[in-house]
RNA sequence: GGGGGCGUGGUGCAGCUGGUUAGCACACCGGCCUGUCAAGCCGGAGGCCGCGGGUUCAAGUCCCGUCGCUCCCGCCA
């Protein structure tokens, strides 16, 4: 076996990616790695790869026979240091797909610090690969080009905040990670304690009320950068553990707040993508949000917005509006400009798709020349065609999707409806960033089980001249918070607090705990409230989706150094992985695992 | 908890209504080659078709179960 040279009085001058033309002429070292080596059994070319990127440089026998001869054993993904000088690439031989394409280094000494096993997959080409494959081997995987550059832009997106929030007064406080669980909310991540059997800590799911402790603190103008653990199922854009931006300022109202959030939202886009972000940004309410496209968190980069047509159908023939009427539903429609084109096929497939979520049915009506054709046409009279079409502005070759039931079902389908159809039918313009701002959303909403929960959260302030709706009507109150939404995806939510301890209190005996619980659960921060808490309120936001977006990247685990797989596991480190015996015993822990069909 | 997709040499894929020797590209190994940059040419090695069961004369292919990855609903700001 060869040896490996060993790493000693090897200054690296520059990075690969870093030489220029106006390098030519100068001795450069370099290290990293072997990224392709093209071997003409004279001449070698090796694609040294850093951080940074790759330059060429050439083993030429007759230049240096010593170092030509040592470049014959190096195989992809070696680790050298090249020592030589850099020349302008003979007429025609440019690369310009390189940022280095017009030079090279002509290599006078090779040092082999370490080799590599052949590689479980190819590094360079943006081949599709299994994505446990890049888990398991996920040091690999972040070689590639295009996940150091993803890297490279979440780095600078948070030394942009840092400066940001720094320049305006913000100071940077960290926060406990081991802290109480507090109800509401996700499923928290426990951790148990061995110096308190059984007693546990949880991660937080963000430093929510640690944060308004420090307004109380006097500390004013607050942010991190900080991990929240939240135990729900994944989705591509849903990590277990995650990072936020998380801010809080004393004295502050909803208007100056969003200012200076849009304020670092678009520094980080003029600096990052070098796009000047019109503002103030957009908004709407809550409202307006689901009236128009039936979701909380619209994308605003196409229209297809949907209109109510109840009254517009009433007095209708057709049975299913009869009834969802008169049972207080809603019949929505969503104009499709253009959509007459459609195949009675595809037509199928969509009603298929709203039956697949649930829905009972989807109606469609082509507007032609001859009026609506639609399977329900002969349920319509003339006034009420009439009225649809006028309601929706629909004109000849445009189709109508309609749905009726509940609202609280037909507006969610009715959103997830619109934007099936933009995917499908090319709508989004992918390069358009449409922020929006969705604000005044209510206080509470009914769970499932038709309990009063908070939206947001329960520390969340009411609308002041809603206050009086507490008591008669709270689910008509309207809250002083917040969500910025960037192309459908909320990327950062957040509201002005409750700073009265009496108003605080009001609050929780609506949401239906109880003063001893209250007191239990979050006495420290009624405590707090009660010793001249100022106004204060906040903001957080998810780091990794804006720098999912920014890199235009897909998934949350594209800018994630070590993310977790669906099941939440981590393919590289194992984990979950099993303890022993004696650290449960410590911790005062028992095991009891869920029962399995007995085998056999 | 539920629904969809995928799983075939190291990687990415093909493999028809079940049929005899499982194919292609890249990677890997060896050889040739002094200007390539996804280098090229010649040759070679490499497969328990995720795993378990079933149907059948016969299963990569059909059925059931299970595991893993993934997308979505529920859940989650």
């Amino acid at each position: 076996m060869d040896e490996l040279d060993p790493f000693r009085d090897f200054q690296r001058t520059h990075y690969c990616a870093e030489i220029t033309e106006q390098d030519i002429g100068r001795e450069v070292h370099l290290v990293g790695w072997v990224h392709r080596r093209r071997d003409h059994g004279g001449v070698i070319f090796v694609d040294l790869r850093d951080r940074e990127g790759t330059v060429q440089a050439v083993f030429n026998p007759q230049h240096s026979p010593a170092s030509h001869r040592k470049a014959d054993a190096l195989r992809n993904e070696f680790v050298i240091g090249v020592k030589g000088k850099v020349s302008r690439r003979p007429e025609g031989m440019t690369n310009p797909k390189l940022k280095t394409g017009a030079v090279e280094v002509m290599a006078d000494e090779l040092a082999v610090f370490n080799r590599s096993r052949a590689l479980p997959f190819n590094l360079d080409e943006d081949l599709e690969v299994e994505e446990a494959i890049r888990l398991r081997y996920r040091f690999l995987d972040l070689r590639r080009p295009s996940m150091a550059a993803n890297f490279a832009l979440r780095h600078r997106v948070s030394k942009i905040t840092r400066d940001y929030f720094d320049g305006l007064g913000f100071y940077e406080i960290e926060t406990p990670f081991l802290t109480r669980s507090t109800p509401e909310g996700a499923r928290d991540y426990l951790v148990p304690s061995r110096v308190n059997p059984g007693g546990f800590y949880a991660l937080p799911q963000s430093p929510q009320l640690l944060k308004q402790i420090l307004m109380v603190a006097g500390m004013d103008r607050y942010f991190q950068i900080v991990r929240c653990f939240r135990d729900e199922d994944l989705r591509a854009d849903r990590q277990p553990e995650f990072t936020q931006v998380d801010l809080e300022m004393s004295f502050v109202e909803q208007g100056q707040l969003i200012e200076i959030v849009e304020g670092w939202i678009a520094r980080l886009f003029e600096e990052l993508l070098g796009k000047t972000l019109q503002r103030p940004f957009p908004s709407m309410t809550y409202a307006e949000a689901i009236e128009d496209y039936g979701v909380d968190n619209p994308d605003t980069r196409y229209g297809l917005k949907m209109k109510d047509i109840t009254d517009a159908v009433k007095g209708s023939e057709f049975q299913v509006f009869r009834q969802v009427i008169e049972g207080h539903g809603i019949v929505k429609a969503l104009r499709f400009p253009g959509g007459t084109r459609l195949s009675r096929r595809e037509l199928d497939n969509l009603v298929g798709m709203a039956k697949d979520w649930g829905a009972d049915g989807l109606i469609w009506a082509k507007c032609t020349g001859a009026g609506l054709q639609s399977p329900i046409a002969k349920f319509l009279s003339q006034d009420i065609v009439g009225a649809v079409i006028d309601r929706m502005g629909a004109l000849e070759g445009d189709l109508l999707l309609m749905m009726a039931g509940s609202p609280g079902r037909v507006n969610p389908w009715m959103g997830r409806l619109r934007t099936e159809l933009a995917e499908a039918y090319d709508l989004i313009d992918s390069s358009a960033h449409a922020f929006t701002w969705i604000l005044d959303f209510p206080l509470f909403e009914r769970d499932k089980e038709g309990h009063i929960t908070s939206m947001h959260h329960p520390f969340t302030a009411p609308r002041e001249e809603d206050i009086p709706l507490l008591d008669e009507n709270p689910e008509a109150c309207r809250s002083l918070a917040y969500d910025l939404v960037l192309n459908g995806t909320e990327i950062g939510g957040g509201s002005i607090r409750i700073h009265r301890v009496d108003t605080q209190k009001k609050i929780l005996s609506i949401l239906g705990i109880s003063e001893a619980e209250g007191e239990e659960k979050f006495g420290f921060l009624l405590d707090a409230l009660s010793y001249g808490a100022p106004p204060h309120g906040g903001i957080a936001f998810g780091l990794d989706r804006l720098v999912m977006i920014l890199a235009g990247a897909k998934s949350l685990r594209e800018v994630i150094a070590f993310p977790k797989t669906q099941k939440a596991a981590c393919l590289l480190t194992q984990s979950p992985g099993p303890v022993d015996a004696e650290q449960l015993r410590e911790l005062h822990i028992r095991t009891v695992l869920p029962k399995k069909p007995a085998s056999g």
